[in-house]
DNA sequence: ACCTGAACACCGTTCAAGT
DNA sequence: ACCTGAACACCGTTCAAGT
């Protein structure tokens, strides 16, 4: 007779965003996990493959979590939802700066769905670019300037990597000021 | 009697190196450091406090490998050594994508020793912005767009999170042509 | 002064056994 | 069908002992 499962990959999933949230990828142990869902460390192979599976998992979830962030950007033109989408996705960033660095951790080569989770990630940006009226030609490039600036600003901003001092907000507005130019 | 020593910080950070470009962080484990100095893995505490502390020493050393790299950039005028740098550290970067993945790990807060060299590394940015008559008011803001788009570029290119196709390479310069305008 | 062996708590993972 | 206990190789770290 099958014993009735005492949990699921999403619950599962769900625990490891909490516990990465409190202390970063090193807190998503196997055990750690298992204990918070009342199962044995052992069983979580029952819904995960190994680790770096859950962990995959996680980073998908999350990624579906910024583009709902990210789609509720408000803003009166499509270059203000741009610049509002970008202030989202650095709160996003910085509200839990230890979940943050579960995003873009290994390469995805050879992971097609977590490709479709990338792509639909940064599709809120790519449609209000289009809303804008960017020529086609230049839509992909704008797209990946805007996107390496955003993940790239707040990741050197958890690092402590910005050293010199002066406004952060003010540094990253007018890098955004700086991208969008053309709008 | 003191037993010579077998091995040194600096040797132990370059096996670290050595070994972070084959296989990433994950293959910076004690034993696996000590054992290609010919040492055992307790004996490596007599030259870092923890594994984090190494992992720390190696860092730094990258990011003056960085430095000393993007040095080397040529370019007629300042705005094309800026773009010069920036071709350096993305090919800094994807030379070696592993060991790139050394650079930001960990907040770098209340470690004055590795913000200095976060500092330093960013100082050849710094004095090319600086020969280009960049106002002193906007070197700042300037230098940090840069440098969050080159990390930002390359972290995303090295995970593999650019998925609709294009030249990336164009899209790296496109990039900085827009981040330059002003220039 | 640096290195070692033994020990500890913890980690990811496998697998046969339980319901 | 899912969960468990026992086991394994490995990990970071401590410490007393060796030279």
């Amino acid at each position: 007779m099958p014993t009735p499962a005492k949990t699921s990959a999403d619950e599962l999933v769900a625990i490891g965003i909490a516990l990465a949230t409190e202390g970063g990828v090193d807190a998503v142990t196997i055990a750690s996990v298992a204990k918070e869902a009342g199962i044995k460390g052992p069983s979580l192979y029952k819904h995960f493959a190994d680790r770096e599976a859950l962990l995959t998992a996680i980073e998908s979830t999350l990624l579906g979590e910024l583009e709902a962030t990210l789609r509720k950007a408000r803003g009166r033109t499509p270059r203000q939802r741009i610049i509002a989408i970008a202030h989202a996705y650095r709160a996003f960033a910085k509200s839990a700066p230890r979940r943050y660095g579960m995003l873009y951790r290994k390469s995805a080569a050879g992971n097609a769905a977590l490709g479709e989770v990338y792509r639909a990630s940064s599709r809120p940006l790519f449609d209000e670019i289009d809303a804008a009226g960017v020529p086609p030609a230049r839509t992909l490039n704008l797209a990946r300037n805007l996107v390496a600036f955003m993940h790239g600003f707040v990741s050197m901003e958890i690092a402590h990597a910005f050293r010199l001092g002066g406004s952060l907000d003010e540094a990253f507005a007018a890098g955004l000021d700086t991208i969008l130019a053309e709008l």
